[in-house]
DNA sequence: ATGAAATCTCAAGCTAACTTGAGATCAAGA
DNA sequence: TCTTGATCTCAAGTTAGCTTGAGATTTCAT
C-alpha cells in the first residue's frame, strides 16, 4: 500500500496563497465549500487541493455565481484529490457558456440602447430597453445553465 | 400663466405600471430617487414622470449599478418634468460605455479561460484566469459583479 | 521552556436592497 | 353612511457574504 504523507497547511498559509481572508475561508468551510482536518490541538489543516477549490471559488464569484451555485458545481469535485484535467474541462466549459450568455445579453441590451438613444422615450409601453420578456426568469431566452 | 392640472397617481398605480412593489417605491422615495406630493389625507401622489424615473432605475439596476450610483445619475434629471431627449442621450451614452466595458471584461475572461481549458492547472501562480491585477474593473462598487 | 504569533469558537455587526408586520387612517363605491 | 381596500408610519426582519471582537488555546522558533 502506498500511503503518501500529505503535507497539510494551516489556515494562514491558505489565506496567503489564495488571497482570501482567514475568516472567509472559515466561512466557506462552514458552508461546506472546503473541508479540513484538524491538528492534535484542534487547528485546521488543509490539504493542498483545497487551494484549487478556493481558487475556483474566487473565479466563479467573479463570474457572478453565488456561493450556493458554486457549492453545487463543486459537489462534482471530490474534495480529497486534485481535480483531474477532465473535471476541469467539464467545469470550465460550463463557465465558458455562461460567459457567452452574459456577453450576448449585454450585446442585446446595448443594441436596444442604441436604438433608443435620442428618442427620449423611456416609456414602458414602447421602449425596448425595458422589456420584461427579457427579465431574469431565464426560462425563455436565456437558458440558465450552470456548470455541467 | 399656463397652469396645467397634472393627473397624479397613487402609489399602487405606480407599482402596477412599473412592476415595482409598493414598499420598494417607498424605499426609493426615502432615498430621494423619486419624490411625490401628498393628498389632503397624506397619501402619496405621483406625477407620471415618476414612472419614467422608476423605469430608469430598473434598467440601470439590470446593468449592475447600485442605487447610489443611480441616484448620482438621476441627479442630472429634474424630477418634475419628463427628461428631454438630450438628458436621455447623455445618460444613455454613459450606460453604453459601461456596457461595453463589461463586455470587454467578459471577453478577456473568456479568452483566458480558452487558454486554460484542458490544462487542469487552476494554479494561482500560472493560471491567467485567476488574475488579481484585473480585479475591480468597475471601480468602487466592491465585490459585486451582477450581470443580467 | 518560553513568549510571541497564529489559531480557535461564538456571537454580533455590517451593507445593500428591500420586505414584513402592527396598528391606524384614508378613499371611494353601493 | 358604511365598509372594504388602499395607504400611512415606524420598527424590525431578511439574505448574502463576510468582518470584527472577546477571550482562550496552540504552535513554533529560540
Amino acid at each position: 500500500m502506498t500511503k503518501r504523507i500529505e503535507t497539510t497547511l494551516p489556515i494562514g498559509a491558505i489565506a496567503a496563497r489564495t488571497g482570501l481572508s482567514v475568516s472567509a475561508i472559515r466561512y466557506y468551510e462552514e458552508l461546506g465549500l472546503v473541508t479540513s482536518e484538524r491538528s492534535p490541538g484542534g487547528q485546521r489543516r488543509f490539504v493542498r487541493a483545497a487551494i484549487r477549490r478556493l481558487s475556483f471559488i474566487l473565479i466563479a464569484q467573479k463570474l457572478g455565481l453565488s456561493l450556493e451555485e458554486i457549492s453545487e458545481a463543486l459537489s462534482r469535485l471530490p474534495d480529497g484529490r486534485t481535480p483531474t484535467a477532465a473535471d476541469w474541462t467539464k467545469i470550465s466549459t460550463g463557465i465558458r457558456t455562461r460567459i457567452n450568455d452574459q456577453i450576448a445579453a449585454l450585446e442585446r441590451m446595448r443594441d436596444r440602447l442604441d436604438g433608443c438613444i435620442g428618442c427620449g422615450c423611456l416609456s414602458l409601453e414602447a421602449c425596448g430597453l425595458y422589456n420584461p420578456a427579457d427579465e431574469r426568469g431565464g426560462e425563455g431566452a436565456g437558458p440558465r445553465l450552470v456548470l455541467g
